[in-house]
DNA sequence: CAGGTATACTTGTGACCGCAAACAACTCTA
DNA sequence: TAGAGTTGTTTGCGGTCACAAGTATACCTG
C-alpha cells in the first residue's frame, strides 16, 4: 500500500504566509508582554482603550467598540468589567436610547492610553524600522495593502492615513 | 486642565504592523473556518497533524510536538486527546524511555493531513497569489524574511526551503 | 547503589472568548 | 396604539489555553 506523502516544497504563497504568521506572532508576543508588564493591559484592553481615546469625546457604544476591537458583545462586557475595575473606563447612559450603555474613558484611562501607545510605537519602530530601510518599509506597506483584509475597518489600531 | 491626546498620524512602522495584523487575521479566520468545515480541525489540530505527517516515521514526542506548534505540554495533552478520538493519531510507547509517549499519526490522519493541506494551500494561492504578481510576491517574502521572528523554527507550517 | 536533580507527561485551576438564550427598549406597521 | 420584529446588552455554558503542582521515570554523583 503506497502511503500518501506531503509535498516537500512549498508554494511561494505559503512561504509568504508562514513568514507573516511568524512575524506577527513574534512581535505580538513581545508587545503583549510589555503592555502587561508596564500597564497590566492585555492586547485587547489596549486596543479598546486606544479606540476610546480616539473616539469623539472619549466614549463609544459597546457594540461599536466590539466591532472596533474584533470582539463579540459578550466579550466587550467582560473586557470593560476589567477596565472599570482598573478605573480606566466608566459607564455612561445614553439620553436618547435607554438600551445603550456607553463606555467612557476616564482621565486615568487617557493617560494610560497615551503612555501605552508610546511604548507600543517605540517597540514597533525598533523592531520594524531597525530591519528595513524607509523605502523598503514603504514597499512592504504597499504590498501588504493589496492583500485581503488589509483595509478592514475593524481594528482599534486603525491609524492609517 | 489640558487633556492628553493621542497622535493623529501614525509612524510607517505602525501602519505596516496594522496591515500585517489585519491580513493575518483575515486569512487566518478564513483558513480556520474552512478547515473546521471540511475536516473538523482547528488550526492547532491542523498544525499538529501536518507536523506529524512530516516527521520521520510519523511520530514525535509530545514535548517536541508542543514546541513545533507553539503549545505548552498541557495544551498538547488535550489537543491529542481530541485527535485520538477522531482516530487521526495514536499513542506509542518508547522502548528506551518509559517517560515518553509518542504521538503517532494513523493512516486516516495522514489522509486528512494531505487533504487539509491541499485545501489550505489552495486558499493561500487564491488569496495571496491572486493579489500579487510573482515578482512582488518574492519581494514580500524577502521583506518579511528580514523582520524579527520570520525564521523561528517553532512552527508546524515550517515548509520553507 | 542510594539520593538528588532533571525530564516527560498529566491534572487541577483560572482566564479569555464565542455562541446562544434571555431580557429590555426601540421602531415599524397595521 | 397594539403587536411584531429589531437592536443593545448581559449571562450561562462550553472550549481552548497557560500556569503551577503532582507523578513517574531517567540520569548523575558520591
Amino acid at each position: 500500500m503506497s502511503r500518501q506523502v506531503l509535498r516537500a516544497q512549498a508554494y511561494p504563497e505559503v512561504t509568504a504566509f508562514v513568514r507573516l504568521l511568524r512575524v506577527n506572532a513574534t512581535i505580538r508576543r513581545e508587545l503583549e508582554a510589555r503592555l502587561m508588564r508596564s500597564h497590566g493591559l492585555t492586547a485587547k484592553d489596549y486596543e479598546a482603550l486606544v479606540a476610546l481615546a480616539r473616539a469623539d469625546n472619549g466614549y463609544l457604544r459597546r457594540v461599536d467598540l466590539a466591532e472596533a476591537v474584533l470582539l463579540t458583545p459578550s466579550g466587550i462586557t467582560r473586557l470593560l468589567d476589567g477596565l472599570e475595575q482598573l478605573g480606566l473606563v466608566e459607564k455612561g447612559h445614553c439620553p436618547t436610547d435607554a438600551r445603550v450603555t456607553y463606555a467612557v474613558i476616564t482621565d486615568a484611562g487617557r493617560s494610560t492610553a497615551v503612555a501605552a501607545e508610546d511604548e507600543h510605537d517605540r517597540l514597533l519602530r525598533e523592531q520594524i524600522g531597525g530591519s528595513l530601510a524607509p523605502a523598503e518599509l514603504e514597499t512592504l506597506i504597499d504590498l501588504l495593502g493589496r492583500l485581503p483584509g488589509a483595509h478592514t475597518s475593524a481594528c482599534a489600531l486603525d491609524v492609517e492615513p
